[in-house]
Formats: C-alpha cells, sequence, structure tokens
DNA sequence: GTTACATAGATGTATCTACATATATTAGAT
DNA sequence: ATCTAATATATGTAGATACATCTATGTAAC
C-alpha cells in the first residue's frame, strides 16, 4: 500500500518531507506485523530483540550495556527486558567475575528453543515478506544510511 | 552514522534483512529527534500529529474518525490524545449535529499558534536536516512504497 | 415500534517507553 | 588509605501504546 492511500493525504510539502512520514509508516508496520507474530510465544518486540542479540553471542554470556548498544532502540530499558526474560526462564543472569558491578547474561536452552520456533514464525512475515529484490534493498540501506536525521 | 556503527553489528543475512533494521532505527531517530524537540511546548510526538491533522483541515473541524485514519500509528489512542490536547485547551470537542456519535474536533487560537510555534523549532531538525537530495528522496519514497510488509 | 446489529467514541488495563534517580562497585587523584 | 568521580545496573514514575470492552446512538429488518 502506498504511503498516501494509508494515511489518507496526498499533500506533502516535498519528496523529503513524505519520505519522513513515509519512513514512520513502514516501520510502524514491520514492528506490529512482528509483533503480533510473536504474541503466541509470549514475547515483546524488545525481549525477542534481546533473545536475537545473546543467540548471537551464545554460547558466549553478554554484559547488559553490550546488549544495550546493539539495540535499535536505544532507549530500551534492558534490566527490565532481562526481568521479563528471566522470569520466562529464557536467560539466566550471573555477576560477572572480573568486575561486581557487570551483570552478565546468557540464554538458557529454553530460551535458544524458543528462539527458533518464534524465528521461523516472524521470518516469513517481515523480511522475507518485503517486496523488494536484493539490487533493491541496498539502495535502499545506502539511501537510509545517507539520512543522518539528528545528528 | 551508517547502521552498522549505530547498532555495532555488521552481520546481516541479506540486505533485505539489513533493510528491516534500518527502517526501524531511522524512524526511531526521527521520532527521538521530533520529541525532544516538542518537549519544551509540552507537546508529544502523536500530540503534535494530531494538531497537523487539524490544521489541514481548519476552520473546519473533523471527526474523530477521520483524524484516527491520517495518523501514521493507527493503534493511537485518538480520544485519549483529544483528552490531553483538551486539557492544555489547544483544541475544543463538539458533537456532531449529524450524528450524536460523532464528536468534532477543532483547533483553538491557542493550538494554531502553539502549532505554528512548535513546527519552526521541528521543521529544521528533521526533514530540513535530512541528507539527501529531493531526487534521492524520491527514490527512497518509491522503495518504501514497495515495501509493502505484512499486507 | 421493537429487536438485532453496526458504528463512534470513550474507558479499562497491562505493558512498554523515556527519562530521572538511586545503589553498588571500581578507578583515579592526592 | 581516603576522597572524588566515573561506571554498570537497577529502580521509580509519568505518560504512551496496544488491545479489549463498554456505552450511546444510529440503521435496518421485520
Amino acid at each position: 500500500m502506498k504511503l498516501e492511500q494509508a494515511i489518507q493525504t496526498s499533500k506533502f510539502s516535498s519528496d523529503k518531507h513524505k519520505a519522513v512520514l513515509n519512513i514512520l509508516y513502514r516501520a510502524w508496520m514491520v514492528k506490529t506485523t512482528i509483533s503480533r507474530e510473536l504474541r503466541p510465544f509470549g514475547l515483546s518486540h524488545e525481549q525477542y530483540n534481546v533473545l536475537r542479540i545473546l543467540k548471537g553471542s551464545y554460547p558466549q554470556a553478554m554484559r547488559v550495556k553490550d546488549i544495550a548498544v546493539r539495540l535499535i532502540e536505544k532507549s530500551s530499558n534492558v534490566p527490565r527486558i532481562i526481568d521479563k526474560l528471566e522470569e520466562k526462564k529464557l536467560v539466566q543472569r550471573l555477576v560477572s567475575p572480573e568486575d561486581n558491578r557487570e551483570t552478565l547474561i546468557n540464554l538458557t536452552t529454553a530460551g535458544t528453543k524458543l528462539l527458533e520456533s518464534s524465528t521461523r514464525s516472524v521470518q516469513p512475515n517481515t523480511i522475507q515478506s518485503l517486496q523488494l529484490t536484493e539490487k533493491e534493498a541496498a539502495v535502499l540501506n545506502r539511501l537510509l544510511d545517507k539520512i543522518g536525521a539528528g545528528e
């Protein structure tokens, strides 16, 4: 669906203005699609992202701050996301032997399993469903990287 | 800043995968930039959007449902946003003479004024700051319109 | 006109976000 | 060694989001 239909407007002061709204709209679509897919698994979007990040370093545990820098939404409250995952026994907390201020987080077996099954459900409805060729996606990435909003 | 730096990762399974993360990241950047600019004016991002939508039909009042379809984030709770704006005397509610179920919303003078001054602060930091030419923005829009996630 | 259904908006609730602050621990300066 | 500042994480809080439900009003069939 084109943006014009989605927000019932065709008046944009410029292509740049439209681009801003378009990015916001597509992001919202992607997020809600992912969230809906994750619902049956009892995971929020951010909980899922943390699990994926942990998977990346598995079986090595990660520090909370290293998880934080890898998150897309920087104001996410990592300790609180970990709380939820820990309640569900999907991750484990342990104090770092090197620095007692640091908390190390690692996936449990249950966490790995849930990540796998939920990913099987999420992937086809997000990345795979993008109606773009790899070439187009590369162009899109180049343009998005150029934006530099608020920097 | 490129996405790779922003989220400290360089492993993406494909350009499509990267594009999804890139869209989410850019949207988050834009949103937080706008929110920060709006803070001194006591407006949230969504409150600001509703004011802008009302401006579009001003001096004609709008029905709540017509505001809702124009919002980018469709799950926004329009009546509650209106509550906040009404408390601040930025908009007025009145019952539709045609259909008593409908509520008509209109900007007050204070609302118009605040929208103008806040826009002067928001614009330069969002749309105008995009490091894209109009031509690039047009390409970006074409690609984003093609995506069609979750449809 | 009465019943059943649809629509518009408001309200309730759990969770999440953004931001400020607090607590514990480490590093550095004197 | 002690004081100060910095760092890592956790907690507190106001407001926003997503979704379900409720109330009031309107529409249509009979």
